[in-house]
RNA sequence: GCCUGUGUAGCUCAGUUGGCCAGAGCAGCUGAUUUGUAAUCAGCUGGUCGGGGGUUCGAAUCCCUCCACAGGCUCCA
């Protein structure tokens, strides 16, 4: 008999050669049937192998992560089983599980392979999953692993790199594939499979070698969910930034103009514009010092900054004048602007902290299949600031830029983020710039001021910026990609190469350090998050349009304009519809356009100089004096925005 | 840039074995209606079927090419 510890502290003995399955059993048979993977002592098991002994077991089930982690792998091999016996000769690779499923990439080696052939994939799998066969995994030597995989240079290359005697390979059915393991029971459990999409990748990610094919897949243990899967899709679909963008007249793209140059609306550069304010108002509390730069720097700046040498592939080509000696750059950064405005005069520690701050666009040539509505273009207004301060100062300043991030994701309701502290790939030096002493300096000062503002966050090694590490700010957008918003980045590099300098209270010259910062990120992204997380329903100071004063017939037209313009002398943004139209139609067309309050007036309210409020959603708030009204407006807006100290 | 798709009126979409003059709803315009909490009625306007080239007696439909968009791959705000 073993001593299997559950995770609920008890102690359950089963016969020796017992499996996490048996065990499940053995407590309960709904368990059993539900149970996908399991961890012995901390790492993951198969469920169908016999526990080696004595230690402690969890069992996962659909509930779990780990559950699902499981089913989805285990479906890629399904996957993979199902395309090898469609398409034979193609090469597999890999074929990990995701966050909402699994891929799994492979060489269709010519073979076509497109939408058309999805329903024959799902079919298949469904019928191979019916089989309930088990996954079984047996280690293999290298040796034999390598022979099995002979002419499959893909595999082949997995295999090299992995240890022999750590090399297993997993069986179902009849098919093969080397896997680390980490499996559900049998295919049965797998009931309902979608093939989502295809598409290209890289082998290894690299666009240096050859190019497989992705085939995305999800699958559920019970049909339902599938359907529910993808009902949450539509829900998302519904959200996206680019359609409400469209519908709200935010923003606009035209092919006339380019690709990835956004084109702002009225109602979107005035959305834009108090963004902006709002960020200028607690930046101006926080000591920030507005600059101004132009569009276009000489080449030879970005030479100096590094930034050519990086990324002049990037950029747009050099605008040429009519002396051909010179090369201008429409600036893809605004840092080495920012830095000659230091240098424009001299420095002396008593000055710094130095803030500059600048509304800056800046251009970049993304390559065309990256460009995705406002969250990726290549031109873009960057909320940027360079602070320029003594190493001294550092850490405080880095908190102080934490604190404004905060305040703004708190203030715009943005409570699931991410704080990613990225730093510097820790095999490959050669992608940054700058002394190994800097890097530690600043990576240490990071790492420590944000674990005193108390900050959950995530290390992401690699990711760091190549003059310096930095701390971003994710948020997911309604499909559950994750986007870089707010980053705080450290650099001691540019100070180096424009030779920055301040005056030491010891009369001598010192280097000061700087950090950039972007709280909203880019406008553009910034505006296309916003809008997918309050699905165009903006806060009520942000919203273009904020009242809507609908007249129950043109008789009343003249106390609504009269409204209007009181409203007006309080700063509040109220459109009044002047349409023939019934007082239902009115309310319908304020509804589909998301205005936060109508304010309905007829007969009774111009006797008795009052509203009728309603507000966006459907809750009518009855009937209230104009002054009242503005109160109310008033109380909402300042308990949005809150103050910044 | 590459892979897989998509592109018909301002918007959403029909038109899928090539065949009268390319359709609908919404929006817009005109008129009637003077209306009380999510769509009043009628009429009208609006299209180089993404651009260019080709096959054909005949192309939105088939072929080639370019462009844009969408979902991915590398990078990044």
């Amino acid at each position: 008999m073993i001593k299997i510890s559950l995770p609920d502290g008890s102690i359950k003995e089963v016969e020796n050669g017992s499996s996490a399955l048996d065990v499940a059993k053995s407590i309960s048979q709904g368990l059993a049937r539900n149970v996908l993977s399991a961890s012995f002592n901390e790492k993951t098991v198969e469920v169908n192998d016999p526990l080696p002994g004595d230690g402690s077991l969890v069992l996962y089930t659909w509930d779990n992560p780990e559950g699902k982690t499981a089913f989805w792998h285990s479906s890629a091999h399904l996957l993979a089983q199902a395309l090898a016996q469609l398409y034979p000769g193609i090469q597999l690779t890999i074929g990990p599980a995701i966050d909402n499923g699994f891929y799994y990439d492979v060489d269709f080696k010519g073979q076509e392979f497109g939408e058309a052939d999805f329903s024959k994939v799902e079919k298949l799998m469904l019928e191979n999953a019916r089989q309930k066969s088990e996954f079984k995994l047996r280690a293999i030597s290298k040796a034999d692993a390598l022979d099995f995989y002979k002419g499959n240079p893909f595999k082949t290359e997995l295999i090299e790199n992995l240890e022999d005697g750590t090399i297993t390979f997993c069986d179902h059915a009849n098919f093969t594939d080397l896997c680390r393991g980490g499996h559900i029971p049998n295919t049965g459990f797998i009931k309902a499979v979608k093939i989502m999409s295809v598409a290209g990748a890289y082998w290894r990610g690299n666009e240096k070698n050859p190019q497989l094919s992705r085939v995305y897949g999800t699958s559920f243990p019970k049909a339902a969910l599938l359907t529910e899967y993808l009902e949450l899709l539509e829900e998302a679909k519904r959200r996206d930034h680019r359609k409400l963008g469209k519908e709200l007249e935010l923003f606009t793209f035209s092919q006339k103009v380019g690709q990835g140059l956004p084109l702002w609306l009225p109602k979107g550069a005035e959305l834009r514009e108090r963004l902006e304010q709002f960020l200028k108002k607690a930046q101006r509390t926080a000591g920030y010092s507005p600059v101004i730069t132009p569009h276009i720097g000489n080449k030879e700046l970005y030479v100096t900054s590094g930034h050519y040498a990086k990324y002049g592939k990037d950029s747009f080509q050099p605008i040429r004048t009519p002396d051909e000696s010179e090369e201008y750059l429409l600036k893809p950064m605004n840092c080495p602007h920012h830095c000659e405005i230091y240098k424009s005069s001299p420095r002396s520690y008593r000055d710094l902290p130095i803030r500059y701050a600048e509304f800056g666009t800046v251009y970049r040539y993304e390559q065309s299949g990256e460009l995705h509505g406002l969250t990726r273009v290549r031109g873009f207004t960057q909320d940027d600031a360079h602070i320029f301060c003594t190493p001294d100062q550092l850490k405080a300043e880095f908190q102080k830029v934490i604190d404004l991030v905060l305040y703004i994701f708190k203030t715009l309701d943005f409570q699931n983020f991410t704080a990613q502290v990225s730093l510097r790939d820790k095999e490959d030096r050669s992608k940054y710039i700058g002394s190994d002493e800097n890097w530690e300096k600043a990576e240490n000062a990071i790492k420590e001021a944000v674990i005193e503002k108390g900050l959950d966050y995530v290390v992401e090694y690699g990711e760091a910026a190549f003059y310096g590490p930095k701390l971003d700010f994710m948020v997911k957008d309604a499909l559950g990609r994750q986007w870089q918003l707010g980053t705080i980045q450290v650099d001691y590099n540019l100070p180096e190469r424009f030779e920055l300098e301040y005056k030491g209270s010891d009369n001598e010259s010192h280097r000061p350090v700087m950090i950039h910062r972007a709280p909203f990120g880019s406008m553009e992204r910034f505006v296309a998050v916003l809008l997918e997380h309050c699905a165009g329903n903006f806060p009520l100071w942000l919203m273009p349009t904020q009242i809507a004063i609908l007249p129950i017939s043109d008789k009343y037209l003249d106390y609504a304009n009269k409204v209007s313009s009181l409203l007006k002398n309080y700063d509040l943004r109220a459109l009044v519809d002047q349409r023939a139209e019934k007082t239902g139609r009115k309310i319908r067309d304020a509804e589909v356009a998301k205005i936060p309050y109508m304010l309905i007036v007829g007969e009774k309210e111009e006797g008795d100089e009052t509203l009728s409020v309603r507000r966006h959603g459907g809750s009518d708030l009855g009937s209230m004096s104009i002054a009242d009204f503005i109160k109310h407006i008033d109380a909402e807006v300042a308990a949005e925005i809150g103050e910044f100290e």
